[in-house]
DNA sequence: CTTTAATATATGGACATCCGTATATCTAAA
DNA sequence: TTTAGATATACGGATGTCCATATATTAAAG
């Protein structure tokens, strides 16, 4: 849990969890969801989702950006080659297993949160406030 | 760890061991191989190698074929088709990282049980014995 | 039946993980 | 500065994991 390269086993305890797995899958697909439509897309509470994305933000899978009241997470672009293809492959392979395709549908509905913007307005605007 | 479908973070946890994730890439890649091979290959005891391996058979990642005094393991066939593909993902990705390289080194070395055997022999040969 | 080699399991302690609840922090706005 | 919403962390307790050591099982050979 330092900052040492990431140990496969490692990688892997962090998908060992139902939760964490899920959340991972879906920015896999969406690229940055903030935590109220995690929170939202799996039904848990907040300090759950809030506590795993911390514990995978920890160990470098993901990466956090603080916009306003916001935090967005997404992978983190360092993710080594090899994990970011596990992660591809798992996300091809899960994608029309009921409790993934519940998430990302839970997904498209009410958003609490500016989550409509693209990446590039997400990144550049209300910035330099 | 019933009979139950395999779900995908129960099937990451059986990954989230460096003993068990070093057993199945190897199994990946050679097909099949017997408990002393395995102890040999990762340099670990013999009841350590063994109760992962059959935690690995619980979960149903694995299947033995016994032989005579030896027990071979190889990945099992029924495995879904994300898993499959996740394990074969990992294996291409990982098998240039030192630690599973020498697994695999160690492997080609000394025999002590007869694991020269094709794999058609090997299912064939001296079982109506 | 005894021995030996290969493999499996039992036991118990050290440590890690996960969760719900409560509370703290941070930001924007009033 | 107070308020409110979004997010993070602390605290305990229940449960799970991993290991070394010792012992049991199984199969072939003698």
């Amino acid at each position: 849990m330092s900052d040492k390269m990431l140990l496969p086993a490692h990688f892997f305890k962090c998908l060992a969890d139902e939760t964490r797995l899920r959340c991972l899958l879906l920015l896999q697909r969406r690229g940055e969801l903030c935590v109220c439509e995690l929170t939202q897309a799996l039904q848990m509470s907040q300090p759950k989702i809030s506590r795993h994305l911390a514990l995978l933000r920890t160990c470098r899978l993901l990466q956090d950006r603080r916009q306003g009241a916001w935090v967005y997470y997404r992978l983190h672009p360092d993710l080594p080659d090899w994990a970011l293809a596990v992660l591809n492959t798992a996300a091809d392979g899960l994608v029309g297993q009921p409790m993934f395709a519940e998430d990302a549908g839970r997904l498209t509905g009410a958003a609490a949160c500016p989550s409509d913007w693209t990446d590039d307005e997400a990144l550049g605007a209300l910035k330099p406030a």
